[in-house]
DNA sequence: AGAGGATTGCTTGATGTTAAACTGGTACAA
DNA sequence: TTGTACCAGTTTAACATCAAGCAATCCTCT
């Protein structure tokens, strides 16, 4: 991770955007998921909340591709929510192998209440850029993330 | 994280843009790590190895710093790297808090001979954007990562 | 139609990561 | 010197990932 590296100008340069970019999520992420723990919600939690909230009732696998989570992850994740009552888990008689998953009345209400600010928080972030900048830079990433070959 | 929520313009292109940095950064992450597995090396050891290689010995605090991990998993992170003769620890006669971890020559062998790979991979993935580019997104990735004060 | 392999969704198990409590070493002021 | 504060490193509990395993469904071929 250290620049402390002696190649070419190019190799040097891409080293560093590399870095540049992986710190700059990072810690933009740390800023606005501080919150967060203040709720007792990890980001996954947070995520699949913000998804059944946004996007409806949906099985666990659909969940995990929303939010980028492993479906491992996502049964520990949805007991945890089960057990705080936030969501219910309900088991798809037409074919048994899936799980629906859809909020409670409190999963609802907590959502309904934090999700404003969560906008306000990631709004105050991203507000450090100005419109045109942070078109260049959605533009740039979309570019990066695709890859070589999209 | 969906983008299914009917707030502002504003709100809107700032939600999108912290999804399209986070994702990016992500997929970017996951490609170029890709083949730290063949390694059978976890991202914390290759960045303990290459931080050790590029910039000497250190103790540990100093090492979870530099590849910005917490001081619980360095112990764990070099516990592994001595199981496999890769690194060494020697606690500091001086003041016996510290422990001084270098790398031992089968691990200046190892990263020695990955490094020129991981450059070339980092390049082929950041190649995608033209030295314009990457400049531009370097540039918004500082403004972004020091957040409201910096 | 029915048998058996492929596929799909979820759970389990091994391991890595974090935050926070804990242990032991050092410094400093009374 | 002793009490307090601080610092480096370890331990522990909870949560994350991946890979392997299990159960339900689909598909293909006779």
């Amino acid at each position: 991770m250290s620049t402390h590296f002696d190649g070419s100008a190019e190799e040097q340069r891409a080293l560093d955007v590399y870095i540049k970019l992986t710190r700059c999520a990072e810690s933009v992420n740390a800023r606005i998921n501080q919150r967060l723990s203040d709720l007792k919600l990890t980001i996954s939690q947070f995520g699949v909340l913000e998804a059944l909230y946004h996007l409806g009732p949906m099985h666990q696998n659909e969940l995990g591709q929303k939010i980028l989570r492993s479906s491992g992850n996502m049964t520990m994740v949805i007991d945890n929510l089960c057990k705080r009552g936030l969501v219910e888990r309900c088991r798809n008689e037409e074919d048994r192998r899936y799980v629906r998953v859809s909020l409670t009345p409190a999963g609802q209400q907590l959502i309904h209440d934090y999700f404003p600010e969560h906008v306000k928080i990631v709004l105050e972030e991203i507000g450090v850029l100005s419109p045109a900048e942070q078109e260049k830079l959605q533009h740039l990433c979309k570019k990066l993330g695709l890859g070589k070959v999209g």
